[in-house]
DNA sequence: CGCGACATTGAGAAGGGTCAATCCCAGTGG
DNA sequence: CCACTGGGATTGACCCTTCTCAATGTCGCG
C-alpha cells in the first residue's frame, strides 16, 4: 500500500510535494503530468503584509493559490470610501478567470506564501481537463455563499453582532484546532482595527469599543492587540445574530 | 442561408425553440441531442408573485431557468430580520448545484415563468459535457462580482446612494431600451418599498423617503406607486457614488 | 362604499459616525 | 538603560443619519 502510494507520487514535482493546494485546493484536480507542466512555469512568493497583490507587476496577468497567510480583497468608492469584499485563506485560489481586470484589490493583510503560475497555463489546462473547472466552479460556489452571508450580516446585523460574527468567522479559518465542536479558540487577528472596520462596514472606533464591550463582558481576551483568545466559543457564537 | 438555419434548428424541441435560455442562458452550452434529452423531463411554469420557489414542492429537487420576471433570494435571521441576496432576471439558472439545502429562500418577486428540470438530469449533463459547466463557472462568478458590488454598497453608501444605486441596476436589467447609453429609462419596479429595504438594508420607511427625495428634486418621476421614469440616467448615476 | 395592503409622512430616540485627546507599545537611537 | 517616536488602539463628547412608532394617505378590489 504505502509502496504503491510512493510509486505514484514519485511523479509529483518537488514544487507541489508537500503543497496543500494540491488536497484541498485547485490543484488537486491535476494529474501528475499535468502538475509536471504547470510546476515547470509557476514559482512560489513570500510577501510580507501590506503588499498590494493585484495591479502589482509580480500577478498581473498570473493566478496564484494561497499556500499561508490572509488575502484581503477591496473595492473602492471613487471618494475614497473603502470596503472588503473578501478574505482569502490558505488552499484558496486567487484571481478572476475571463475577466481581464478584476477592479478588485488584493493585498497580504499578514506575510503570505503563493504559488503563482501564468493565467494561460491555467486557462489551457482547464480547456483539457474538466476536473479543474469543476473545483473553480466549487470554490466559486461557496465564495457565493459565504458572500451572501456577509450580505445578510452588512444588511441586518448590529455592529456588535457584526464583530461577534467575524471574530468566529477567523476563528473557523485560522485556529487550525477550532472546529466546528471545538468549545475554545486562540488566534492571532489577520486584520488591523481599520481593516475590520472596512470588513464590517464599521469605522474603527466603533469595532473598537465592541472589541471592549466583548472584553468587559468576558467573552474574550486580548493580548498584544492581536491575539484573541476564546474560552466559550458558544457564548461567542450567541452574540452573532443568527 | 434561412434554410440551413431552419434546417439545423429542426433538431431542436419545440419547447425550446423560442426560448431566451437557448441563447444567452445556460442551454446555450447543450447541443440538438442534450436539448431533446433535457426538454423530456423540463417544463414550463407560470406562477404569480408571492410564491415561494425553493422550499416548495415544486422544485425541490430541481433546478430551473428564469424565463420572464424576477426571482428574489433571501435570507434570514433567527429573529426574522429578513435580507434580499440576490435577484434573478431571464434567462438566470436557478439553483445551487452540489448542495442539498440552500438555506436561501427564492420566491417570486413578480410574476415568474420558469423552465425546470431535475437535479439529477442537469448534474448528469454537467459531467458529459464541460460546456454546461463552463457557463454555470461564468455565471457564479458573474454572480459573485455582483454579490461583491453589493457587498460595497451595504457596506459603504448612504441611505440615498443605495436607493438610487437600486434603480440604475433594476433600470439595467428591466428596461429593454436601458442600455449603457440609453440617456433615459421607464420600467415597473419588480419590488414592494419594504422588499427594496431588505435588499438595501434599510427601513421601507427610509426607501420611501429617499424616493420622495429623488422625486422631488425631479431626478425620477412616480406613476402608481410602481412606475418609474428616469429622464436623466446620468443624474440618477451620480447619486450612486461610484 | 369601505376594506386591506402598501406607501407616505412626522416626531422622537438611538445607534453609529466624527473629531479630538490619550494611551499603548514596539522600535530606534542616544 | 531610557527617552523618544510613530502607528495603531482606545476612549470620550457630540452630532447626524437612520430606525422606531404612530398617524395618515392612496389605490385596487370586492
Amino acid at each position: 500500500m504505502s509502496i504503491r502510494q510512493d510509486v505514484h507520487s514519485s511523479g509529483i514535482p518537488v514544487l507541489c510535494q508537500s503543497c496543500e493546494a494540491r488536497h484541498r485546493g485547485v490543484c488537486g484536480a491535476l494529474d501528475a503530468d499535468q502538475l509536471v507542466g504547470l510546476a515547470k512555469t509557476s514559482s512560489k512568493h513570500q510577501v510580507e503584509a501590506g503588499v498590494e497583490l493585484v495591479g502589482d507587476a509580480e500577478t498581473v496577468g498570473s493566478y496564484s493559490n494561497v499556500l499561508s497567510g490572509v488575502v484581503k480583497l477591496t473595492k473602492s468608492l471613487s471618494d475614497g470610501r473603502q470596503q472588503v469584499v473578501g478574505l482569502q485563506f490558505a488552499p484558496d485560489f486567487l484571481g478572476r478567470p475571463f475577466k481581464a481586470e478584476s477592479e478588485i484589490n488584493a493585498e497580504a493583510a499578514t506575510p503570505v506564501a503563493l504559488c503563482s503560475f501564468p493565467k494561460t497555463v491555467i486557462e489551457r489546462m482547464m480547456k483539457e481537463s474538466p476536473g479543474l473547472e469543476h473545483r473553480l466552479l466549487k470554490q466559486a460556489l461557496n465564495e457565493l455563499d459565504e458572500a451572501r452571508d456577509w450580505i445578510v450580516m452588512l444588511g441586518r446585523k448590529s455592529a456588535s453582532e457584526k464583530v461577534a460574527s467575524f471574530l468566529v468567522l477567523i476563528a473557523r479559518n485560522i485556529d487550525p484546532a477550532a472546529n466546528a465542536s471545538a468549545p475554545s479558540a486562540s488566534f492571532d487577528l489577520p486584520l488591523t482595527r481599520s481593516d475590520i472596520g472596512d470588513f464590517l462596514g464599521l469605522t474603527t472606533e466603533t469595532v473598537s469599543r465592541q472589541l471592549t464591550r466583548l472584553r468587559a463582558e468576558r467573552v474574550i481576551r486580548i493580548e498584544n492587540n492581536r491575539h484573541v483568545i476564546v474560552d466559550d466559543m458558544k457564548r461567542l457564537e450567541q452574540r452573532c445574530g443568527d
